[in-house]
Formats: C-alpha cells, sequence, structure tokens
DNA sequence: AGAAAAAATTTACACTGGAAATATGGAGGA
DNA sequence: TCCTCCATATTTCCAGTGTAAATTTTTTCT
C-alpha cells in the first residue's frame, strides 16, 4: 500500500524527468510549438507513458506553469532577504518579478496563460498564491498602503501588480524594444513612480474615488 | 492587369469573410483550440482555399490581429473625443483600453502574442503604433510629463502602458477575480494613481534615477 | 474565341493528442 | 520460492491539424 517509497521504477521518476524535459523544451521551441510526444521521446519513453503521471498534455503543462511559480517566488524572495523592509525591497522584489519573466519568458507565458492549465488544480493555484504573496506583503509594509488611501489596499497591490505584470508582457512580446544585451530600458523600480498620492491627486481626478464599482466610465 | 477590381469571384470577397469567420471561432473557441479547417468550413470553402490569400494559418491571425488593433484604437479613439484634453482624457482612454480587452479576450491575447503572427508584417506593426500612439499622444499632453521628469517621456509612457496592460492581462486571466457581472473591480482610472512624481520621489530611492540602464538591481 | 492568370479543390503527407487493449516488471503475500 | 496483483509503459488505432503539390474551375485580358 505505502505510497511513500515509489520510485525507482522502470524509468526511476518519470514524472519529475517529464517536467524537467518539458521545460527544456518549451524556452527551446516555444509555449505554441511544444509537443507532448516530442517531451515524451526526449526522455525516452513512448508518447502515452505521460498518461500515468499526467492528465493529458494540459496536466504537464499544469506541473509546468507551477514549477514556474517556485522558481519565480524564489527570484522574488531573494530581494526580500537582501533588503531590509521599505522601498528598497520593494524595488528589489520587482526587479526579481521582471528578471525572471526575461528570463524565462515562455515558462512565464504559460503561467499566466490560463487556457493552458488544468482547471482548478490546486497546486498551481497555492504556487501562484504565494508567488503574488510575497509582491502582496511587501507592499503591505510601505507606509503609503493606508487603510484611508483611496481604494484602500486591493488597490495599491493591483496597481503595483499591475504595473510590473504588464512592464513584464510587454518586455516579453517586443512591445518595449529592449538594449542590445537583452535588459529593458528601465529597470522594473525605475518604471515604477512614486506610488503614493499626490497631495492634488483628487484635484486631478473629475470625480472624487468613490468605491470598487462600476467597469465603464 | 488591374488589381482593384478583382472582387466577386467564386466567393465574393473570401479574404474578407475569412477574417471574420476567424474573428468569430477565435472568441467562440479560444486561441489555442482555433483551427484553419473549421474556419475555412464556416465560409464554406476547402481548407487550402485560404492559402491564396493568407500565408498560413499564421498570416490569417496575423490578418485578425490587425484589425484587432484598428477596433482597439477605436474604442479609445472615442475616449479622447467625447473628453477634452487632460486627464478626463487619458481616463476614457485607459478605460477604453480596458473595456476592449475585457470584451475581446481572444482577440486581444491574440494581438499581444507575437508567437502567432506572422514576422515583419507592416500592416500589424502600423496598427498597432496606431492604437498606442493614442495613449502616447494623450500622456504627452499632461501636464506632469515633463522633459526634466527623472527618465523622460519614454518613461511615462511605458510606465502608463505597462499598467493599464498588465491590469488587463491579469483581469483576463482571471488573476484579478471580476464582479459576478463581469466588469473589474476597480476602473482602469481608478486603478492609476495620481501619476506624478512625489516630492519625495527621490527620498524614497535607495539610489537617485541616472539613466536608461542597467537591468539588474 | 482563345490564352493567361487567378481561385479553389482534390489528394497526399507528416504531424498532433487521446483512447483502448496489451505487455512488462516490481511488490507483497502464500 | 512461487505467484498473484497492479502500477507502469507500450503498441495500435483514430480523428484531427497545417501544409505542399497537382489539378480543376472560373474569371479576366488580348
Amino acid at each position: 500500500m505505502l505510497k511513500k517509497n515509489r520510485k525507482k521504477f522502470h524509468h526511476g521518476d518519470l514524472k519529475a524527468a517529464l517536467i524537467a524535459a518539458g521545460l527544456e523544451e518549451l524556452e527551446e521551441k516555444g509555449l505554441e510549438s511544444l509537443s507532448l510526444r516530442s517531451i515524451a521521446a526526449r526522455v525516452g519513453v513512448s508518447h502515452t507513458a505521460p498518461k500515468n503521471h499526467f492528465d493529458g498534455l494540459r496536466g504537464l503543462l499544469t506541473a509546468m506553469a507551477t514549477v514556474g511559480f517556485e522558481q519565480h517566488a524564489a527570484e522574488m524572495q531573494k530581494g526580500v532577504e537582501d533588503h531590509p523592509p521599505g522601498k528598497s525591497r520593494l524595488d528589489a522584489a520587482c526587479n526579481g518579478y521582471v528578471r525572471f519573466a526575461l528570463e524565462n519568458p515562455e515558462l512565464f507565458k504559460l503561467m499566466f496563460s490560463s487556457s493552458f492549465h488544468l482547471a482548478d488544480d490546486q497546486a498551481l493555484k497555492q504556487a501562484g498564491w504565494a508567488s503574488y504573496g510575497i509582491l502582496r506583503n511587501i507592499a503591505h509594509g510601505l507606509d503609503w498602503d493606508k487603510a484611508e488611501a483611496p481604494g484602500g489596499p486591493w488597490r495599491t497591490e493591483w496597481m503595483l501588480w499591475s504595473l510590473v505584470h504588464g512592464y513584464a508582457m510587454l518586455l516579453i512580446d517586443g512591445e518595449i524594444r529592449r538594449e542590445e544585451d537583452g535588459s529593458p530600458p528601465f529597470r522594473a523600480d525605475e518604471i515604477m513612480p512614486g506610488f503614493g498620492y499626490l497631495p492634488n491627486f483628487n484635484e486631478m481626478r473629475p470625480e472624487p474615488f468613490q468605491g470598487q464599482r462600476r467597469s465603464d466610465d
């Protein structure tokens, strides 16, 4: 019965090997032209062997995305440990966010393409939340994220997340051109302005902020 | 020879019909499961007929993305015409940006997935630039986009674009949950804070801004 | 009318992911 | 040791995909 020491079968650990091979092929051939058969062939098994470990191609992609979120979180976490709480820590985390995206563009696209994922995969959801949680926790520690700030903390988080995420996406897709060495024109923390609320913030707005409602203008 | 009045052939205008059918199937079945054969079947032609008008599936997708950018620009342009220059016009354009993305999620993903496009397609590039140009022009007209602002106008544009684009992407992918009626928790202009530069901007930064360089921290 | 060109079809091929039946080989019990 | 049991992996098959080549149909131009 014991389900723990179930290793070293025919292959050894096919599940992990398939994920590793999938991640290799992903960055080599791109997300669109990824193939379950070629991944299986790279490991040296038949193209139906993965079915014993994953729920089809989507299952494998979901597992790969989960690993991606874990690496993504680790990349940001480095900045957390190297900097004291505050703006410098936020900068480091944001730079880690974008750096990971630029170094693993195909994996990053996979992570944020839910149409490729298995719906309702708990491991993926948890890994994604953990990754976002790092950014969220840092944002909550900043003094300009006050409860009385317009929109509350949610708005601050999403504003921050949207900015960093959009910058990474536009860089990956080539909409914002990079330097010759592949580096972005601005660091992630440079693209982020003073994110506090201007004294004349409400004056600039045609109507004062009211709540979290409405989709149209 | 004359290549202009070449219409009303077998089908009439197969090129336009294929683009229209492709756009329909795109939102119905999603970008991943789109099929050249089923698009051709929907129009009523054989699956190789599109080759006379497009360079394979990528050619059709590129044409569809081009149409998407034109519609995207039109959605923002509405806000430009309905509002005077200034913050309210910017708000309207940003809301149009996000509104289009939420109403045409699959098309929006296609537009910003260059791996699906035909490389070096001039029509697509022009349409994309025209769309971004609307946002750019509005940003340039704002008083807080001064030449002496840190990073110059490019940073302001990309900051703005990144924020709106990232917000749209995270909403589409379900990372930021929407209301029951599908509307986002914040309007695009609500997610955008006072985008000026705080008086204490340089104090907040561990090191003063220097130029457009460096990718690492 | 006849030639030339454009448009669309037929046929064929190398792929893909998935389902079903079969074979393999290690684990645990007699 | 033998002998089931069952997870693992393979073989075979199928419907579907994009693309290329040869062919037929239709329009346009001389």
